[in-house]
DNA sequence: GATTTTATTGAACATACTGTTGATTATTTT
DNA sequence: AAAATAATCAACAGTATGTTCAATAAAATC
């Protein structure tokens, strides 16, 4: 929308306090990490850190924000470029960006998570489902929310792993595994 | 194994702490909870309460080890009045051991969540699972790790869906629910 | 390139919570 | 009733917090 050019100056604070805040987050958890030591870490005053957030908290709530940003637009791009938009593409899209910032997702994600932020990564993900639940009709419609759920969880789970496991396999395999149990179901004899 | 009699002062605080501490946590998150707040709301003095634990987490750790152990607890209480152990029936066990605890088991998992809690109970859940999977052949070595994730993951979304929605289901419906969506698969068409 | 605007710094500040101590009091167990 | 144990009280140094304001540095603008 509107490209306002960021002072250089905030754009290279912001960078060190989270690239700081990543590293700290490597080592211990959030609840422990105090604005000083960040700042020592980054090397700025702490007045500076107060300038742009209110506290470790709200500094990674704005992480998480822009990964969630990230995912949507990186989807956009995608659409504009391509008129026909199946859930399997979108869906290894999605994969792609968690891939590009593997880092970050696997920390938010696994170690030192957080709840919330996998709540917005399941909504996400979930609209990328939903369309396929919906049309199956014979699907009561109370269980249609939990049938999303269950998948929308299920796959931060395989997500989560594959993070974990260091994205030994690619962004098609998983896509397709995710695929695969979200539509025809498990595989049974 | 061994009764060992606690002392009833120790009792009455460890309540009084507790019961605090989960009003506290419905009102803010843990991060913001602090020790003196607490121990003013139980009306204990500070230093009693670092004779019993070391800080908010490890209260927080214990109470939910707690629970964990209490799932564990529930279902050897059944099996031993019990030969057959089906997995639909453990499965009910488990949903209404969470039932009766509903209040924590939400605060833990929805709202206030942690991701810790979270990750116990998918490993304790996917114990119960695990044994049907693994009988089913045609699912490849290394996709069993991560079907079995999906479908634990998957359970804990229906769970926290069925707290958050003030249990209106009966176990026995979301005990069915779970286990077919965790043998047949997803209804389809 | 000079000027204006803006961000960061540094220092100081009151405030609050932390975690620990040791002596005292109260309660429970034996 | 005596011994053992737990909780209280008050005090303590240590540390992070969040805010302030003047001074400085750097960027954007003209």
């Amino acid at each position: 929308m509107k490209p306002e050019k960021i002072d250089r100056r905030v754009r290279y604070t912001k960078m060190v306090i989270r690239d700081s805040f990543i590293q700290l987050l490597k080592e211990k958890p959030l609840s422990k990490i105090t604005i000083k030591e960040l700042c020592d870490m980054a090397d700025i005053n702490r007045a500076t850190f107060y300038a742009h957030y209110l506290d470790q908290y709200d500094l990674l709530r704005q992480m998480e924000k822009e990964l969630i940003d990230g995912i949507r637009q990186h989807l956009d791009d995608y659409n504009l470029q391509n008129a026909t938009s199946a859930p399997l593409e979108m869906l290894i899209k999605i994969l792609e960006f968690i891939k590009e910032n593997a880092q970050l997702f696997d920390l938010l994600l696994n170690f030192n998570g957080d709840i919330e932020f996998q709540g917005d990564v399941i909504e996400l993900i979930g609209q990328q489902y939903f369309y396929s639940i919906h049309t199956q009709n014979d699907v009561s419609e109370n269980d249609k929310e939990y049938i999303f759920l269950f998948l929308a969880n299920g796959s931060i789970g395989i997500i989560r792993k594959w993070l974990a496991d260091g994205l030994v396999r690619s962004t098609k395999e998983i896509g397709y595994l995710l695929m695969r149990l979200a539509t025809t179901g498990l595989p049974h004899a």
